[in-house]
DNA sequence: TTGTGTGCAAAAGCTTTGCATGTTG
DNA sequence: CAACATGCAAAGCTTTTGCACACAA
C-alpha cells in the first residue's frame, strides 16, 4: 500500500488499528483510548521521531497523556511490529511506523543528522547466510551507514 | 597482526601507543598518563565493554581515574579509530578496540545478550553503492543482526 | 467488580558539565 | 607559567518505576 492521499492515509490508519486490536485481544490487553490515540498520532507522522517529541506533540493538541503511557505504548507497538525502534548513534531512541512501508535501512549524516533511507536486497542474503552459519534465528536487523551528505545540502540544514 | 601470545599483545599495545602519540602530537593534545593507561587497559581486554566497566576495572586496580576522563579518552580514541563505539539496541554505549583487528559486524541474542562477530564482504559493496547513489561520503557503518542463539547455549548463559 | 492501565512525580541510569586543582609543554 | 587535562560532584537527559486513581472487561 502506498500512501499518496489523505484518503489512503485514513484507510491505512484503520487497517493498522484493526491489526492492533487483534494483537490486544490475542494478548488479553485492554483497548484504551490512549493506545489508539498514540497509534494514530504515529501513523499521521512522516519521518522519524523520539518519544519526547511524540509526547509534546500530543500535549500540544491538548491530548492528556503521560510520558509513561507513551513509552509503554511504543514498546507495545514495537512488539507487534507496527513500529520500529532505532538508535542512530545517539543515546536517544528514534521510532518509525512500519506497517505498509517497505523494509529499509538508514544513511545518517554525521554533520547535520539528516537521515536518508535505502533498500538493498543483499542485506537479506547476509541475514540468511549468517543466521545459518552462526546458528541464530535472526529476527530483525539494524544497518546504519554514517557519513557526510552533499556539502550544500548539509550546510543548508545546519542553519 | 594476530594476537596469539602475551608477547604479541605487548607488541600490539606498543604499536597502538605510538599511533596514539602521533595523533596527540598532530592535534596538539597532551600526553597524559591517564590517556595511555586507559588505552592500555582497553587493549588488554577482550570482548566489548561499557564506560562504567572500564572505570570500575581501573579503580579496582587502584588506578586513580575519573569517569570524566574515561569518557573523554574514549571519545578521543574513537576519533582516531583506535576504538569503535557500538549501541546494541540499548541506551548504553559499548566499546571495542579496533586497531589490528578485522572489520566485523555483530549478531546479538535478544534473549541472553550474547554478542557474536561475523564478516561479510557484501556490506562493503552496499556501502560503496549506496554512497554513490545517495551522494554520501560513507565513513563507517553499523550492522547488527538481532535474533535468538541456539537454545541450549542461550539457556546456559542466562543463569 | 476486578485488576489492568494511566497520570504524575520521583527515581534510576548513562553521560556531560563546571570548577578548582594539577600537570604538560 | 600558561593552557589544557583531571577529579569530583552536580546537573542533564532519556527512560523506568511506584503509587493512587480511573476505567475496560
Amino acid at each position: 500500500m502506498k500512501v499518496t492521499t489523505p484518503e489512503k492515509l485514513e484507510q491505512l490508519i484503520e487497517e493498522v488499528k484493526s491489526i492492533f486490536s487483534l494483537h490486544l485481544e490475542k494478548n488479553a490487553l485492554r483497548k484504551t483510548p490512549e493506545r489508539y490515540a498514540i497509534l494514530e498520532e504515529i501513523y499521521s507522522r512522516t519521518d522519524h521521531f523520539d518519544a519526547e517529541a511524540l509526547y509534546i506533540h500530543m500535549k500540544n493538541q491538548n491530548y492528556r497523556v503521560s510520558r509513561a503511557t507513551v513509552y509503554n505504548t511504543l514498546e507495545l507497538l514495537v512488539s507487534c511490529d507496527l513500529v520500529v525502534k532505532h538508535q542512530f548513534g545517539k543515546n536517544l531512541a528514534q521510532y518509525e511506523k512500519s506497517y505498509g512501508f517497505k523494509q529499509h535501512d538508514h544513511m545518517i549524516c554525521i554533520d547535520c543528522g539528516n537521515v536518508l533511507e535505502f533498500c538493498d536486497p543483499r542485506i537479506q542474503q547476509i541475514k540468511n547466510m549468517m543466521g545459518d552459519i552462526l546458528e541464530f534465528d535472526v529476527r530483525h536487523h539494524s544497518l546504519n551507514l554514517y557519513g557526510k551528505c552533499q556539502k550544500t545540502y548539509c550546510e543548508t540544514r545546519k542553519s
